[in-house]
DNA sequence: AGCAATCTGTGCGGTAGCGTACATACACCG
DNA sequence: CGGTGTATGTACGCTACCGCACAGATTGCT
């Protein structure tokens, strides 16, 4: 009794072309991607893309030390695993999952074929790729000039984007390893927040209460991926 | 008296195939790149890509309050403008040049007819994308931990790797606006590097005496970078 | 109910880098 | 040769964040 797996739940299978769409169709298969899960490790094989429909993965790299930073995170908007397309096969970065939920994983194989028999398919995950592009450079000058209260604003929203409701489920030792900052910092930063007005939360759970207020809280970063992300898969160009 | 192109000078250029390097070539112009030429602003539209030769680009972030910060450099082994073949057509970023000198272009309608044509050209440059990539992640993951000299060793290496020999023309003031930090900050960094015997400078010359050194004080993020171009670009994955 | 683990809050000294202001020094040019 | 711009050095208070240590507080387990 297994279920066909839905396109509706990921705006790139969704957005791809129905004669793409049936023949990756039999090749999907439903995986449950729970909180913590480790996608894919620095320079290891990758086997699968993975397409998140609640679930959120983090692109992080761990440095020698132990610190880690987040480059990027992908919900049901895109897909984990752009180096397999790119010719890379690995990355120095690894996936891990930041918020548990399903998602639709498909073998290397399916996806390289894919790509290189649909020029469609090709175009709809580069321009994914380059959305994706554009939130690590936005990291990286996040980095360098904002400030924690900022940061976490950000982070928030953009995982906010990438779940329905309005409720994060996430420990403040979770979010300062994706920020890459001491937990203290982030307790910190998450005070101020509640202070505002503008979340709530207590162990484990985030309740966003006046999202817009984070929205003018935050840097121009958030803004500029989110414009890009729009401009780049606006339905019309996903012919 | 117009002399051919010749594809010695860059990496990307060398690597293509020979057919394709044949179409290209008539559409192939020389052009000098400046010191502090803005080749793309961002949002704007491309209307080439530059392969360099020995010019360096920054691609760079421009903020409101007119911040800035680097996110990747691009020498005589890449191309400035992959945001035509990814389907983007324009990114948030700009493209300036750092160092000076000079560099083909080529005519945007050429380069993604060469990308759709050739699938060895187009894995050849998403290879390179993907490298790019890692540099750009990389830069997130040093801004967020490491301390400006290290940062600046890992900065005077990406550029010295783009040079030949191992003098570069760039003052303190532009080197921190490529990091994103005042221009005292490097001052005190550059000291540190002559104090420790391992670049002596004067007056916008900087002069590496001990590349080994540098290597040595900077921080794991360059060779990360250095052994995925190195890997992704290697000769013989250049088919 | 009681214990253990987990999550969050707090305090305190340390430091890297910022903003600002100014001082020196070299380089070019008339 | 003197003057003007440009490049670099120095000083000082300030802030954000770090590292560490520990104190509640809530949850789950037995």
């Amino acid at each position: 009794m297994t279920h066909q797996p839905s396109r509706a739940g990921n705006g790139l299978l969704r957005a791809l072309p129905d004669e793409a769409w049936l023949r990756i169709q039999p090749h999907l298969q439903r995986v449950d991607m729970p909180l913590g899960q480790t996608l894919y490790q620095p320079g290891g094989k990758l086997n699968h893309v993975y397409f998140p429909v609640d679930a959120i993965v983090s692109l992080l790299y761990v440095m020698q030390n132990g610190d880690s930073a987040e480059i990027a995170v992908v919900g049901h908007e895109g897909v984990v695993g752009i180096a397999l397309f790119m010719g890379g096969e690995s990355t120095p970065s690894s996936a891990v999952v930041q918020s548990g939920g399903y998602g639709y994983r498909l073998p290397s194989r399916v996806i390289k074929e894919e790509f290189n028999a649909s020029v469609a398919v090709m175009h709809l995950l580069l321009r994914y790729t380059q959305a994706l592009i554009t939130q690590m450079a936005q990291t990286a000058v996040c980095n360098r000039h904002h400030t924690l209260d900022q940061q976490l604003c950000r982070w928030l929203l953009l995982s906010l984007d990438r779940l329905q409701g309005s409720d994060l489920v996430m420990t403040q030792e979770l979010i300062a390893n994706m920020l890459g900052v001491r937990r203290e910092g982030v307790t910190n930063a998450a005070m101020n927040l509640q202070r505002a007005g503008l979340i709530t939360y207590a162990r484990g759970h985030i309740h966003v209460v006046d999202r817009q207020g984070l929205e003018q809280r935050t840097c121009e970063c958030y803004a500029v991926v989110k414009r890009e992300y729009d401009r780049l898969l606006a339905p019309d160009k996903l012919a």
